[in-house]
DNA sequence: TTGATAATCAGGGAAAACCCTTAAAAATTA
DNA sequence: TAATTTTTAAGGGTTTTCCCTGATTATCAA
């Protein structure tokens, strides 16, 4: 199937190679733009797909796929950048975009993901996909090596356990866990326990 | 190739299937266990690859493989249970497993794995990738949408500041920002603090 | 323009967290 | 066995969080 696409991109070598892409395979590029607003301003006309750069000279794409959305909710609209920065990933998402993909994917990608999101699948890029897993197993860096009674402590922490409440489920004095949170504490460098789980979880502790 | 394979699991239903499976494909099955002092002793017996269960009624795979691991570096140790929770998988994967399949897997799946860990690939069950990448995503149930000021106080918890240093930072009242904590909470379904930024973690919100 | 939502702030009190020092079993490791 | 780490725990004090009620001013959409 052929299908009518718009391309917002402020660089233009990135917006003629998806172009010649798309056009030797028959789909028709009825638009192209290099802004927000200009993009906006073609609103009008059909089109079935837009692949939208995240950083616009006058906006973002994150923003700008929530508003062609609320205008045109049935075309889908596919994230295409360099980033690979998880928050733009998840907020484009979020506003609404059915796929995402990074601007080194190659001609064969580019077109499987044209029919996936027509067929109504979502897409991201395997090489995100990668990442976001190495992220979610934290692969990355874990310095900090904690004891059994730490981690265990630690989730319960993670749970809203007060530590009453710690103390009473693993039968120890307040002290006991009291000693226990102040070396997580001492030993994760954090100020405090709202620090100290948003620290677990950047490290992968939990 | 065909090759030497060790079973830890527990549950006897498990280890019959797995067997089966595996005998069935020319593989050979050189030990199965029970237990992790069991399957410890069973140490010295040469084994290219070892599936273990999570939980084991004497301990849990994730410190068998670390254990196991120092004995023997070159066996390949696959996680093999019906969590799907991450805080295991990402445990079992940092003490040195090379993969992490889900006991719903089908046979198929368990035998490219076999194959794939064996040429030194590391395999995770694609169910969990899915899962993994939702999460990221933020897919799951993000229903909490919360306002402007709210994020941005979120953000100056989870990096560690009290209350009344986001007052001090964004020039409000103490009492402001406990509103907003408060109402963070309540949005959150939180206990505490604590509990907050490991929801707001899970819900991709940070 | 009129609700609805968001953002601002107050007082007061109970509970929990935080910080300090000190220390003795218990378990691991060398 | 000796040394180290982990786990247990107390006393006592300061600070912060948490919870309640109540209220005024913006902002934004219908």
């Amino acid at each position: 199937m052929k299908y009518r696409i718009g391309i917002l991109d402020d660089h233009p070598v990135v917006v003629k190679g998806l172009q010649d892409v798309l056009l030797k395979h028959g789909h028709q590029v009825v638009w192209t733009s290099n802004s927000v607003t200009d993009a906006m301003a073609k609103s009008a006309i059909q089109v079935d797909i837009i692949f939208s750069d995240i950083q616009l000279p006058d906006g973002d794409g994150i923003h700008y796929c929530k508003e062609i959305l609320s205008v045109n909710k049935h075309v889908k609209v596919i994230g295409f950048s360099s980033f690979s920065d998880g928050s733009f990933i998840r907020n484009m998402i979020r506003n609404g975009a059915v796929g995402y993909l990074l601007k080194e994917s190659d001609e064969s990608l580019v077109l499987e993901s044209i029919e996936k999101v027509m067929a109504g699948e979502q897409v991201i890029d395997p090489k995100i996909k990668e990442v976001f897993l190495e992220t979610q197993l934290g692969i990355k860096k874990n310095d900090v090596s904690l004891t059994r009674r730490e981690s265990e402590i630690l989730k319960l922490i993670a749970d809203g356990l007060s530590t009453k409440e710690i103390a009473d489920r693993l039968f120890l004095s307040i002290k006991t866990v009291e000693a226990h949170r102040s070396n997580l504490m001492l030993k994760m460098d954090a100020k405090n326990m709202a620090h100290l789980i948003a620290v677990a979880f950047d490290r992968g502790l939990i």
